[in-house]
RNA sequence: GCUCGUGUGGUGUAGCCCGGCCCAUCAUUUCGGAUUUUCAUUCCGACGACCCGGGUUCGAAUCCCGGCCCGAGCACCA
């Protein structure tokens, strides 16, 4: 075989093991446009970062462009809240470690939805159906063709300008995009792309925008017209939005476009969080069952970035997650460990004594030295005076009796005092954690499913600011809060 | 119901398009061990998987057929 034919030998070179995320198709440096585009009904949360996160590194490999749209084209079902404009840009800019190149809001365009819906009337690729929503989910099933779209061109331009003008009222009509209710799919008949918003009683939260439109465009249509607009070259979403693609490339084929390359990621679920939606969090936060958007109990960007996570660790959590559309449920540890990576070297240690027992320390030293950074053991040492002759200890460490102060000495507990022994660790006693008098008072916070734990206790003096994640010693990372509590990260 | 999509160790993920280098990669978890004056970090080791049934082939995680599971869309929400 090898002498008869020695090419059908030859393997085709097998590719490397990929590692992060695979190359865009179609990809050219320097002109990939990106898009990531929630609703800015609320900030970011936990899901939100990925698709942040990916579009980010792509815009990032392929020196493209990462454009942030927000989709607020709904009034009433999900209105927009008006702070999320500006805190979904610093969130962004906190989660890639820069700014978005690009901020479009589709609220600010409206005029120019319309246009495209003229065109499209006026083209009879769309029409105005006034069936109620009812009605036309029948047409649907049974693939009849609703009675509007026999109605002719010129009539339709008017009823368009009737829903411009105002004498259709929500409910009354909405603009189609013609499919062909033969379509296979059912989601992909004639779909609808623009509806009538009372935008009087529901004002756009936006006061420039407020109650200046009537017909709105539904994120489909909205959607479809932007990334073209914007020149966007790749999509990367849940795969919940591949009707969309579906329904937008039969848009697209209408207006003589090209659609963009697409990708999608299933679901993903936190297995110690369960389902929260915006909405949710926001009735919930409003009703005072949470403290506010960044409440520890809560998937968003805000309260994770509060209790300590780093932006790199959720960058590298989501990259290693890559792109697949399986639906998958992950464990909060799998972030946690990507955050111990981050933060651990520069964690300073520091004792937090949960239920401490103050015992007096017969015959030991006067002073301590203890490390802060064991990657770099001479960087600010904590150096504690024991001039008060006492020590605090876990109250079920104490009940050992005999163990050794961590960095002290060895001691035995006898007659509720603490009897210092040898300097040197001599023997295999269990090794404690402990501070000392001037240790202050305070509250460690743990998050634990729905609740709120507090451990009191008593932390080490330390000129560390608000903000830093420390790591207390046997117990694990927390940050330090503005009113001088701390908030557990993660073990 | 119709349409679409996914099924690799406990959890994720690579490999699948173009069959052999795959007794299946990497990470995490769990368990053991080493280092460490933290139950942390670091290091070493171990356990552990191709949804099921047929078929094609010398050879199938990879191709074909059938089945099953799970998920999503079918909103005048995003």
């Amino acid at each position: 075989m090898a002498n008869l034919a020695p090419e059908l030998l030859e393997a085709r070179p097998k590719a490397e093991r990929r590692v992060g995320l695979p190359d865009l198709e179609q990809a050219v440096e320097g002109q990939v446009v990106l898009r990531f585009a929630p609703n800015p009904n609320g900030p970011l949360s936990f899901g939100h970062a990925r698709g942040l996160v990916i579009n980010g590194a792509y815009a990032e490999r392929y020196n493209g462009t990462l454009i942030l749209r927000f989709d607020d084209t709904d009034t009433v079902v999900k209105p927009p809240m008006p702070d999320a404009y500006e805190t979904i840009q610093q969130e962004t800019e906190w989660l890639l470690g820069r700014p978005a190149d690009r901020v479009v809001i589709a609220s600010d365009r409206i005029d120019l939805y319309h246009e495209h819906a003229t065109t499209m009337i006026e083209q009879g690729f769309g029409y105005v159906c006034t069936c109620t929503a009812e009605a036309f989910r029948e047409f649907r099933l049974a693939q009849e063709n609703c009675p509007c779209r026999s109605v002719s061109t010129e009539d339709h331009t008017a009823r368009w300008q009737d829903m411009l003008n105002g004498t259709y009222r929500p409910g009354d009509a909405v603009v189609r995009v013609k499919t062909g209710m033969d379509q296979r799919n059912p989601a992909l008949r004639d779909w609808p792309a623009l509806r009538l918003q009372d935008t009087v009683s529901n004002p756009h939260p936006r006061p420039e925008v407020g109650s200046k439109h009537q017909v709105w465009p539904l994120l489909d249509f909205q959607s479809a017209i932007e990334d073209h607009l914007q020149g966007v070259t790749h999509i990367i979403r849940g795969k919940d939005l591949m009707d969309s693609t579906r329904k937008q490339t039969l848009l697209y084929e209408h207006f003589g476009w090209t659609y963009p390359q697409t990708m999608y990621w299933g679901r993903v679920k936190v297995h110690e969080w369960g389902g929260f939606s915006t909405s949710a969090m926001r009735k919930d936060i409003e009703g005072g069952r949470y403290e506010g958007w960044n409440d520890p109990r809560l998937p968003t960007l805000s309260a994770l970035a509060r209790r300590g996570i780093k932006s790199e660790a959720l960058r590298n959590f989501w990259l290693e997650l890559a792109i697949t559309q399986k639906d998958i449920s992950v464990p909060l540890t799998s972030l946690f460990s990507h955050n111990t990576k981050v933060v651990d070297a520069t964690a300073p240690r520091l004792a937090f004594v949960r239920n401490p027992v103050r015992l007096p320390l017969v015959e030991g030293p006067n002073a301590a030295t203890l490390v802060r950074y064991p990657a770099e053991p001479e960087k600010e040492p904590r150096n504690h005076s024991l001039a008060s002759g006492h020590v605090l200890v876990e109250s079920e460490d104490a009940a050992h009796g005999s163990f050794r102060l961590k960095d002290l000495v060895d001691v035995d507990l006898r007659e509720g005092a603490l009897h210092a022994g040898s300097l040197e660790r001599k023997d295999g006693r269990p090794i404690v954690h402990w501070t000392t008098d001037d240790a202050q008072e305070t509250t460690l916070l743990v998050a634990e499913d729905d609740v709120i734990n507090k451990v009191s206790g008593r932390l080490e003096p330390h000129h560390h600011p608000a903000g830093t994640v420390v790591q207390l010693e046997r117990i694990g990372y927390a940050i330090l809060l503005d009113d001088g509590r701390l908030l557990m990260t993660h073990e």
